[in-house]
RNA sequence: GUGCCUGUAGCUCAGCUGGAUAGAGCAACGGACUUCUAAUCCGUUGGCCGGGGGUUCGAAUCCCUUCAGGCACGCCA
């Protein structure tokens, strides 16, 4: 649980801080009561290797000019036992600290100590956080906003995950309400259809018209009959719903689950209405005054609590909408089972269900805080340099299935990873599949297929990596060498910036810039052949350069092949 | 009409809880393999950060306004 760079800015919070204590009473400057001395790494190589800019946010209370106040933090400075090597004051008040590169060394220690943990940090403290993703409507196949939402939120939940936290990945399976009743209906219109003709019986017009219903029936013929035919319509629907659903989600969980999604709990929203959770739910807005009745409907007065307008949650012929469903849903989850924290992943089309989801939760007397709701945006895809709608093979909207099928798991989890949620993506299909340096998959598996088998080699010598305390990594003293140190040193700063903001798509940029940084330094610097202190000290770099890439491609659950 | 998201290099995007000279990849151009994988590397070119106001020591970043694109505004989910 080492983060180093963590480890550092701490160093000089603490340093900056005792330097403002001893200087104001030294009378050089008034006391001032600083809530946290901001440490960042600059962008500027010149600028140091870290940098505060304390001395310009105290201007005001200490009324001197920044670069005053900068020189007089500095002189009152103590060093000893730090990794500060030098400081200087720069620009309209930067102080900025130039480090010695033992703590770039220690970090290699670290790496190797920690191995296949390097980079798991312990901000979560066990805290439950559910991440709930994907739930998609059971009554038809994935599609590209399932499998953008399905790799946003797997990766999120891996990158809590690595935070420390106890994370749960939950699928809300919609099979109560309107559109199975949809569902049913089109189900039966087919099977009737199809044992006794197509004039039999009108095909209703917002059913679902999908060739995959009439596939279901179909093969629910051969299996069944038509034993259906002389059953009570609601019955019989309820039959084929049962049995079309049970396929659906069957294929949802193996589309899933090649795309290397697993889901913790499959949580049905039937069961809510089963257990009265929802009735519950119910009554106690109700006690509490948070409905109102209009137009023989019931309604949540969502405006109460922040939304822009209220919502009905019992219809006027007394069914329940999803939105009720939902609440007592959120309700199971917070009050239930206990969740600290609930992360829901929604695509850009249901962005108006974000402010009564959150006041909904404070009208069951949780704090909204605890509901994340990840927006992300939709998927446009590219074939050929224009918008692909349809698949090729089955003329169809392009499905998940199609997907792998057509760029694999390793391409499409990358990619959709690659941008903020926020962003929208254009998800080039050529691309995807192409091997070559335009693609980013390959660019960093190769990285990591270089490494192995540079290792590979060496060990057919005899070579293997050396421990990291008994090899002199104070050789390693070369420009390539000690930016692709540094970046190896970011991992657990990168998983607690990316758990933070929920944005894995950090984690995709951080292990390219790996990757960039590993080919500059194997072009610049050999590994075999050199002088064996050297070379020993390099090798540790190397392994920890491949620990850092398999751990960045094991937590998106992309492979990192050993030979390409 | 109202709300949300987006607008940064030719293209795709970072940077957006304010910081120093706005970054990366691709594309274009010029180089590097007798030596560990050239699926690689090195260099060059490329910017009124959509426009206009404001806040401040300082704005791509915050506020207002305006333009453009996407999405949503249902007793659908």
């Amino acid at each position: 649980m080492v983060n180093m760079i963590e480890n550092v800015k701490q160093e000089i919070r603490e340093v900056v801080e005792k330097a403002l204590v001893r200087a104001s009473g030294a009378g050089e400057i008034p006391p001032v009561q600083i809530q946290e001395v901001e440490v960042e790494i600059p962008r500027e190589k010149d600028h140091g290797d870290f940098s505060t800019n304390v001395a310009m946010q105290v201007t005001k209370l200490v009324r001197k000019p920044p670069r005053q106040t900068a020189e007089i933090i500095i002189k009152n400075l103590s060093l000893e036992n730090t990794y500060i090597e030098r400081v200087e004051c720069a620009g309209p008040g930067f102080i900025n600290f130039h480090l010695n590169n033992n703590w770039l060394f220690d970090t290699l220690k670290a790496i190797q100590a920690e191995g296949e943990n390097y980079g798991r940090i312990s901000m979560g403290e066990g805290k439950k956080v559910m991440v709930e993703f994907v739930s998609a409507n059971p009554t038809g196949p994935l599609h590209m906003g399932n499998a953008r939402g399905g790799a946003l939120g797997d990766c999120i939940a891996s990158v809590l995950e690595a935070a420390g936290f106890d994370v749960t990945r939950e699928f809300y399976i919609n099979d109560a309400g309107n559109q199975i009743e949809k569902f049913g209906i089109s189900l039966e219109a087919r099977y009737i259809q199809l044992l006794k003709g197509e004039d039999a019986v009108p095909f209703p017009e917002d059913g679902y018209h999908g060739e995959d219903i009439v596939e279901h029936m179909r093969n629910f013929i051969a299996q069944n009959g038509d034993r259906l035919l002389n059953l009570q319509p609601l019955e019989r629907r309820r039959e084929l719903v049962k049995y079309a659903l049970e396929k659906n989600l069957e294929k949802m969980k193996n589309d899933l689950e090649s795309y290397g999604i697993t889901y913790d709990v499959w949580f049905s929203e039937q069961s809510l209405y089963d257990s009265g959770e929802l009735q519950e739910t119910l009554d106690y807005l109700q006690d509490k005054g948070y409905t109102f009745e209009k137009d023989g409907a019931l309604w949540f007065k969502a405006s109460q609590f922040g939304a822009e307008k209220d919502e009905v949650i019992i219809r006027n012929n007394g069914i329940p909408t999803y939105f009720a469903s939902d609440i007592a849903y959120h309700r199971n989850k917070f009050i239930k089972r206990g969740f600290d924290r609930v992360i829901d992943l929604l695509g850009a089309d249901h962005h108006g269900h974000v402010a009564r989801m959150k006041g909904a939760v404070a009208a069951l007397g949780i704090d909204a805080d605890k509901l994340d709701i990840v927006i992300f945006q939709l998927v446009r895809l590219y074939r050929n340099g224009e918008i692909a709608r349809m698949s090729k093979r089955t003329g169809k909207a392009i499905s998940l299935a199609d997907l792998l099928e057509e760029v694999g798991r390793d391409a499409a989890r990358f990619i959709f990873n690659t941008k903020a949620s926020g962003s929208h993506l254009d998800f080039d299909l050529d691309l995807a599949v192409q091997q070559s340096n335009d693609n980013p998959v390959f660019y960093v598996q190769y990285a990591h297929a270089r490494i192995c088998s540079l290792l590979r080699l060496l060990e057919e010598d005899g070579i293997q990596v050396p421990e990291a305390s008994g090899a002199d990594l104070t050789l390693l003293q070369k420009k390539e060498e000690i930016e692709l140190l540094k970046k190896l040193a970011e991992l657990p700063e990168e998983i607690r910036i990316a758990a933070q903001t929920l944005e894995p798509s950090r984690l995709t940029r951080y292990v390219q810039d790996v990757a960039s940084l590993f080919h500059s330094f194997y072009n610049a610097c050999r590994v075999k052949g050199e002088e064996e202190g050297l070379m020993k000290a390099r090798l540790v770099l190397v392994d920890a350069t491949r620990t850092v890439i398999r751990n960045v491609l094991g937590l998106i659950k992309i492979s990192a092949p050993e030979r390409m």
